[in-house]
DNA sequence: CTCCTATTACTACGCTTGTAGTTGTACTGT
DNA sequence: ACAGTACAACTACAAGCGTAGTAATAGGAG
């Protein structure tokens, strides 16, 4: 299952809020992307339309007239059919230099690192 | 500057085998992608004028007929773009469960790992 | 019961992407 | 000098995407 930027962002609204209905993701985008982008209400319904046609949500019920929304994949099923894409674009496959790009630019506290250094030392 | 999945591709050639032509990159990429899929060279030219007029790639002479091309942009230029947002979709900005990820998945050698602890290391 | 409003379902449209064909032209071998 | 080939430049086109308008309708307010 493909699915594009947009349609991602719907998707991480839904892990974060489900179940719910098309407007109360509206109203959550409107919400924390107070920036600069507006989007339509009918926008984001076409958005989860489409993603009810790809199978990647489904409805679970009736708010009053409103249809609630539930996730069907997991972030896990996406991100793992996405990243080694992503990797092998940046990176060639290479997990090591992929892992070693975030840990030099991303900021992490030391507790983080503490925690990274846990799992790579189970990991040897 | 956003790049296409394939548009990355061909990138992701060039970056190793500038500089080079068209027909160079075209002849790698049936040679590495023998699996299934097979573009004609007429598509991959497409897409590097695409490049070109993107601004991330640009022409550095002639070899014969032949134009011959070289990356602008590098690669950690387009990853530190392209990152962010694609961390944002899948772990909203939390760098820590994103490298977690990588490394509890990824197949890791102990070589790798010793590298990756020395720049946790570093990092704290 | 009737009207308003929120919501759905349908439709539209311009842009990007992947894919490739066509046409014109410069080189190359004979 | 000429034909064949390799390449550039242009054009095409269908699918997918972001965005949104419109029409229909169900629920709630009076």
């Amino acid at each position: 299952m493909k699915l594009s930027d947009f349609e991602m962002d719907i998707m991480q609204l839904l892990w974060q809020e489900e179940p719910c209905t098309a407007s109360q993701l509206h109203k959550v985008l409107l919400a924390d992307k107070q920036k600069d982008k507006k989007v339509a209400y009918t926008t984001v319904k076409t958005i989860v339309d489409r993603l009810e046609h790809k199978g990647a949500i489904e409805r679970c019920g009736h708010e009053g007239r409103a249809i609630v929304f539930r996730t069907i994949v997991t972030q896990d099923t996406l991100s793992e059919q996405a990243m080694p894409s992503f990797m092998q674009r940046f990176f060639k496959g290479n997990s090591r230099s992929l892992i070693a790009h975030f840990i030099k630019e991303e900021k992490l506290n030391d507790e983080d690192i503490e925690y990274l250094q846990t799992l790579l030392k189970i990991k040897s």
